[in-house]
DNA sequence: TGGTTGTTTGGCAATATAACCAAATGTTCC
DNA sequence: GGAACATTTGGTTATATTGCCAAACAACCA
């Protein structure tokens, strides 16, 4: 594996773990939508704002979301909106696990 | 928030979160391919046998490679080829995020 | 049976992540 | 300038992940 592949590599597992946090999970699916306020955010998850402002840092970090902020308030949005493509597959994924281990079960 | 719709966020993060690691990634990627033998992950990476094991155990747990036993010798397969589908999707974000580094840089 | 090979499991130390609280920042309004 | 609001940052503790080593297991061969 030559260093560039392993760089692609590790870029990509960051975009992936960004989003493997049930909270952002909600928050990218949130955007999804279109743009939301931190303030959307906080008023609907039952965590500290801090918390949620960390994962919204995350998501940006990875490039998943741009925020644009407006007065007191900061926006966020899907930079890249295919990520909610794969999201049909990851369901696939879970679909699929879950008739394999009801068979093992039943 | 339902307590069913927690569970599927859970359930998604913990897909994603099996694929957001660089050796899970390329292994993954390799499975693309078609089957592997553990064997040639193990010659293929430089790192102990038994994390290559325990990586493969964690793909295997989110329910994205399936494993066959014959003879000595285990092999993997995709069980969800989907998975390569959004992989271009996270190269989007990946080329998205460089450039607005660059951007930024220049 | 005993040795060899291929793979998994258990245990441990190092590192990373997550959530909370408190404090700092930046913006508006007076 | 100072109060109030929205968000971010810093610090701390709890928890999870990673990777190595050693040991266990399973399948084959002599």
């Amino acid at each position: 594996m030559t260093p560039e592949e392993k760089k692609l590599l590790e870029a990509k597992a960051k975009v992936l773990k960004a989003l493997a946090h049930p909270t952002r999970l909600w928050m990218v699916e949130k955007l999804a939508d279109g743009e939301k306020c931190v303030c959307e955010f906080v008023d609907a998850v039952d965590a500290d704002f801090s918390t949620i402002s960390k994962h919204l840092s995350v998501l940006k970090q990875a490039g998943i979301v741009v925020d644009d902020k407006r007065g007191k308030q900061v926006f966020y949005t899907l930079k890249v909106p295919c990520v909610m493509n794969f999201m049909h597959c990851v369901e696939a994924v879970i679909k699929s696990q879950a008739e394999t281990h009801a068979a093992l079960v039943g």
